[in-house]
DNA sequence: TTACCTGCAAACTGTTTGCCGCTGT
DNA sequence: ACAGCGGCAAACAGTTTGCAGGTAA
């Protein structure tokens, strides 16, 4: 199935806008703001609406193609979903973002499950904290 | 220490408005967004302007009164700093909000810090995913 | 042809800032 | 007395919404 039939069958329709979108965060390597999306666009096509990157990020997000995911406090930040998954780590400090592979939060997410029957979605928001950088400059 | 001396000690000051707020966040069971502060704070005084509050929360914790963490991906919630330290599991689906303890997570910071030089806050932001009610009705 | 989609402008939420008169100390 | 503070209004970022004309199918 390719992105055109994909939307098809939900009734959706593919525009030049909603592909350019969908390659913008493909293209991404890490995680990107509805506005640096624009922004992308924009370099290779002519202009595009916020409001057109917002309804596009949600409507390849029902379709499976996009996820997002909140690191930090405000910003939304979308990523391709066919990556391999990935917690996110962010210090407080400097702002520095860095991956871990899931795996390292399987035994939290069995606990989880087990104890309070919640299934976590280790993926999907940031920890913070401080990192190795900083803690060393700090203290 | 009294709140009074340690403001003074930073070169702060004493209001009622300062407080009020620092009361209305004590007596809140669990964590408090700003506009709640403020609602409280009319409940039994007279007016009290949101930026006022948000002066004021700042303020406190600065002084290590209260402190704030993301749940979801909009607000900014306060609690007091005195408490227990939890971390908190937030349905995607009904938004409801559980607290666990942290020593769920220790396992998970202790490994993050030897393998990432990371210090997590993991009482920061919440962990997002499906609580069991939510998860016995969608399968 | 007819939904769906776009761009535009306006609204919205949560939060921050500048200013000026007021107040704790 | 005077630095810090409060209220007010305005600005702000990120996002959502209503509308009218444009376009995929």
């Amino acid at each position: 199935m390719d992105l055109g039939s994909d939307l098809r069958a939900k009734g959706k329709r593919l525009t030049v806008q909603r592909r350019l979108v969908l390659e913008a965060v493909q293209r991404a390597r890490h995680h990107v703001t509805a506005d640096e999306v624009a922004k992308r666009v924009r370099g290779e096509a002519g202009q595009i609406d916020p409001s057109t990157v917002y309804r596009n990020l949600e409507a390849l997000e029902e379709l499976g193609y996009v996820t997002h995911t909140h690191l930090g406090s405000r910003v939304t930040r979308w990523h391709r979903a066919d990556m391999h998954q990935h917690a996110h780590l962010v210090c407080r400090s400097c702002g520095a973002e860095d991956e871990v592979p899931v795996s390292v939060f399987t035994g939290l997410a069995r606990r989880l499950r087990t104890s309070h029957g919640f299934r976590a979605d280790l993926a999907h928001s940031a920890v913070e904290g401080i990192c190795r950088r900083c803690a060393v400059v700090q203290s």
